[in-house]
DNA sequence: CCGAAATATATGAAAAACCGTATATACGGT
DNA sequence: ACCGTATATACGGTTTTTCATATATTTCGG
């Protein structure tokens, strides 16, 4: 994987925001997503494609959802940047909050829908 | 700065590679950057014009040269990512290359032009 | 097999990014 | 004041990105 595209990748703040979820659970299902990110649906499938398709995100079917987490076998480099970017950006907003928004939403289902 | 605006401004090579530059060096004008990148004056302006305008580097006139430096003052979650990125990135190419050109553009001439 | 839920993709249009070329500005020397 | 060099910006066109909406696919239960 080239930089740029890495860097083009974290460049969405939708990405982003999917990315730092992912970072604070370890699995995440897309209705998880749509739900704490309050976007459309086919929205968060995009970048998810995306996400995948760069290989930052690997996805696992489970009946009717499927899970999606961060892939640990990346480059020691984008391993290094991915990392020290969803920290330094776990602190400011919206990502605190979307953190908070998970939570509340994860707790009211029992399941996903 | 919003985190997506570092990141988009880090997603295209040609800015990568300034910036890798310029963590080599901590001064450079733009005569040494179309020397060693062998892109034309324009590309170069207007790229360190985008990283000006995102607050990335600062630059300083010293008669006709003008010289660009990293800025030193970013907030702390820009700083990790950046030195991060341009840390991981110093020994792909082209950027490894371009720091020998660097050094060999700079050796031939004595002062700018 | 059929319907409903979860997810994915297609399509078309709007916005943004990028580049080459041309032109403008600023400075120093003559 | 004028010229040349270094740098910046403007303009026009092409490509890329992004989104909303609509449609397809997959799976499960009945």
């Amino acid at each position: 994987m080239a930089p740029e595209t890495l860097f083009q990748t974290l460049s969405d703040p939708t990405r982003l925001r999917i990315l730092a979820l992912l970072a604070a659970r370890d699995e995440l299902c897309v209705c998880d997503l749509t739900q704490a990110l309050k976007l459309s649906q086919p929205m968060i499938s995009r970048h998810l494609a995306q996400l995948r398709a760069v290989e930052l995100v690997s996805d696992r079917r489970e009946g009717v959802w499927i899970h999606y987490r961060l892939r640990p076998d990346l480059p020691a480099w984008a391993r290094a940047v991915l990392h020290t970017a969803l920290d330094g950006v776990a602190r400011l907003e919206p990502y605190r909050a979307d953190r908070q928004k998970l939570r509340a939403t994860a707790r009211q289902r029992a399941r996903c829908a």
